[in-house]
DNA sequence: GAGCAAATTCCGCAAGGCGAAACCTCTGTT
DNA sequence: AACAGAGGTTTCGCCTTGCGGAATTTGCTC
């Protein structure tokens, strides 16, 4: 059996240490319950030194879990953290999609939804209107939160200790109207609290501006915010008001709805 | 910094690529969004050409996603399925021990929860009754599903292929009193189907008895299967049937409780 | 169409992964 | 209590194969 080029047809760059050990992890997975080195080292067909290291190195990872006592492994922490998050993010875009197409229409403009990222907000998903001269980010695209609607809307809603973090963090100035007083940030954030709105005029990008609400989860947390940007020029005051009003009536049928799972594994 | 032999303290036996590609792939989890190559190269400080290597690597496996259109990464199918596997097994057992603590306590025989594996069952749970003569199997142990109760109520049930490529596997004689006719078993599993529970006697182990029903998700496939199991000679025709009845609508209670949840993710 | 930035490919070196075998450590047994 | 045996851990030297700098290609942007 030649077995020592079996995956080179695969990917030349494919790393023989790492894909076996991943078919290590995925086995252990997929048992279900607890497995022993040798079960898996004779499943796998792999010598039991090698399994050995694989094991160690999953556990030292948190995927995998050793039970000392009865010295087999079963999936860890890391991997279901993992799989929480996403499947939050996953649960979070899909319960906003509707919604957001529907507000697109109801302003013609762009709507947009992002995650909390680490002192930044990243866009998970955009409902492009379907304007030629409109405002895109990209899925994906990470932009600061002090600069844009959707990331003032995050931090007003932060507890306070976590706020404070972001706060401190150097603010990068994005155009000639970006916040990056201190006090004056504080000062709109607050009001952002009071109103349950927060807007952005040219502060992230000239001609550019943004009304957003965060999305709470079942802890008032704000995991995500919600957005519908425009050129400054087609958004009056009077109309980013009207869009505040709607987007927290939405945003708070998203939240509603997210907390609404039972939550089947360990906490 | 001393970072060339970092991780040789925690153990001796962590295989750096393996170690290196899970740090990739929690960068690339934890995002939630796409990420790309240069992204994780500057994040994680590890060359370009190594988490290109390593994130190909992930992507073969299935574990990361590539997108061409973007030519970023984002979380793989394998690891949803694997995560999904994992918090049905976790919430089959949650909801199960309940049930079978109290069946124990009907019957003073052991209870069992085995889940489907490949070719076989696979306990993942079992309650044993205080009694010094006590059938016992392990956690983890896998058994035939053809010499089991819990095998066959989980055969009688699976979709008409998926069966006959079970049936289609050498079939192991356990005992004297294994049944290993194809024909035999097939006349047994239409019983099975109609009576909705399964029994075995002796057939897995000598001696003992066993009867089983299974655990059907929201499609009606057979995830997992219960069982009573007890000596041969405690546990007469009569009394079998009664735990067949009971055991019916434990499951059937389970099984309703399974399709509960909306389930957040994809499919 | 020039100029980047990012991704992909190439290549030679030697780090470090590999696995056989020896060793240890339990559990169950006589 | 000593034994046997299965399964886990450690050692060790070979040599595969992973590494990463550099070159190349690809795909944007201006």
């Amino acid at each position: 059996m030649p077995k020592t080029a079996a995956r080179a047809h695969d990917n030349p760059y494919v790393v023989q240490p790492v894909m076996k050990a991943l078919k290590v992890l995925e086995l252990v997975a997929r048992q279900g319950h607890e497995i022993a080195l040798t079960a898996v080292s004779k499943e796998l067909r792999i010598p039991k030194t090698t399994t050995f290291r694989y094991l160690q190195t999953l556990t030292a990872a948190g995927f995998l879990d050793h039970n000392r006592a009865t010295d087999r492994y079963n999936l860890g922490p890391q991997l279901r953290a993992i799989a929480r998050a996403d499947a939050s993010v996953s649960k979070i875009r899909e319960l906003a999609r509707p919604a957001m197409i529907e507000l697109m229409h109801e302003f013609n403009e762009t709507v947009n939804l992002a995650v909390k990222g680490n002192g930044t907000i990243v866009y998970i998903d955009l409902i492009e209107a379907n304007r030629s001269l409109r405002m895109q980010a990209r899925i994906g695209e990470s932009h600061p939160m002090h600069s844009t609607a959707l990331g003032k809307a995050i931090l007003a809603f932060l507890p306070e200790a976590e706020r404070r973090r972001q706060l401190d963090l150097p603010l990068t100035e994005r155009t000639g109207r970006t916040l990056i007083e201190r006090e004056e940030i504080e000062r709109q954030l607050r009001q952002v609290a009071r109103t349950g709105y927060a807007t952005e005029m040219g502060e992230n990008e000239d001609g550019a501006m943004c009304v957003g609400v965060p999305v709470l989860d079942e802890d008032g947390y704000p995991v995500a915010a919600l957005s519908i940007s425009a050129p400054l020029m087609r958004m009056p005051h009077s109309l980013a008001a009207k869009a505040g009003m709607r987007l927290r009536e939405v945003a708070a049928g998203i939240s509603a709805r997210l907390g609404s799972h039972p939550a089947g594994a360990t906490r």
